[in-house]
DNA sequence: TATTGTTATACTCTATAACTATA
DNA sequence: TATAGTTATAGAGTATAACAATA
């Protein structure tokens, strides 16, 4: 059988790519997201629901345009989120009295309940991950994410 | 115009998925591969085209095979991408004198013309983006990157 | 029989843009 | 007219599984 070459580490020698700080940032990021959207579909849940879920438990009152900005979708797509969460009875959309073309978004008792399930198998799947870092190394870690994050003004919350 | 509370960083706030690691590490990392996206995005390239591509000029004769495994991606997914480099006279399939049933990808004059004009547009995206760290600290960020992959066994090349 | 690559099909996710209803 | 949310449609990307050629 014929192979392409090994690298020492046993990963795949990619040097042209594997110079690039973006490269390993993707690489790690995609494991922990991959290993989290795997837990969730477990529980036949999508990271967006999940992010979608996470606003509306953290903004009462939360209205899809809102969303729609923080997330960096389109309001069409945030739409068939809710109408996902809703079918599953976990949120709910009241119309509000200030403007009837507004909705207020909140979470069913359903939904209140499910919510710290999904919120620990997040921080379940986080612990596990970078627990293999002392604490020292997350809070540099942490440190040098957030400065990048407030260096370019990153302010949407990541959905995929 | 009713709005959501504002945190004081201007960021919304989200307690609940902020405290994570994982958080962060999503929200920089999907920063950094979107602009590229957007970068290759104006050349016509999808990012899963530009791994490909930079597969086969890393690993000459590389087969569809060790790349489906490398990518994690199903032979039908690697077929069709190749299929689109192949379209675009970037890439060759040639079958191998040693197994008619598997092919030997390498670039064309073309694609070995055009890889290094990406790469450096990768390079470019990657430094603007980590420019705000100095030195040490992208030493640290890339030590701290490689210690998570070492210990999770990270082995697949990141697509998305 | 097993393996390599291809293809038909379906599904998910998202965007665009037209639409409804309010304001 | 402008805005909030919905929906019809389309496209990208990927998986599953059946398929053809070869081993």
């Amino acid at each position: 059988m014929e192979t392409i070459a090994p690298s020492r580490s046993g990963r795949l020698a990619l040097s042209g790519l594997e110079t690039h700080l973006g490269y390993w940032l993707r690489l790690v990021s995609n494991q922990v997201s991959g290993a989290f959207a795997r837990a969730l579909q477990t529980r036949r849940v999508s990271v967006a629901e999940w992010v979608v879920l996470s606003c509306i438990q953290e903004w009462p009152e939360a209205k899809p345009g809102d969303l729609a900005g923080a997330l960096v979708l389109t309001r069409g797509a945030v739409s068939k989120v809710l109408d996902k969460l809703e079918r599953k009875n976990w949120i709910a959309r009241r119309i509000s009295p200030r403007d009837n073309r507004v909705q207020l978004l909140s979470l069913t008792r359903q939904g209140r309940r499910i919510f710290p399930e999904l919120a620990d198998a997040a921080a379940r799947n986080d612990g596990n991950f970078f627990d293999c870092l002392d604490a020292r190394e997350k809070a540099l870690l942490l440190r040098l994410l957030r400065k990048l994050a407030d260096f370019h003004q990153i302010r949407n919350v990541p959905i995929d």
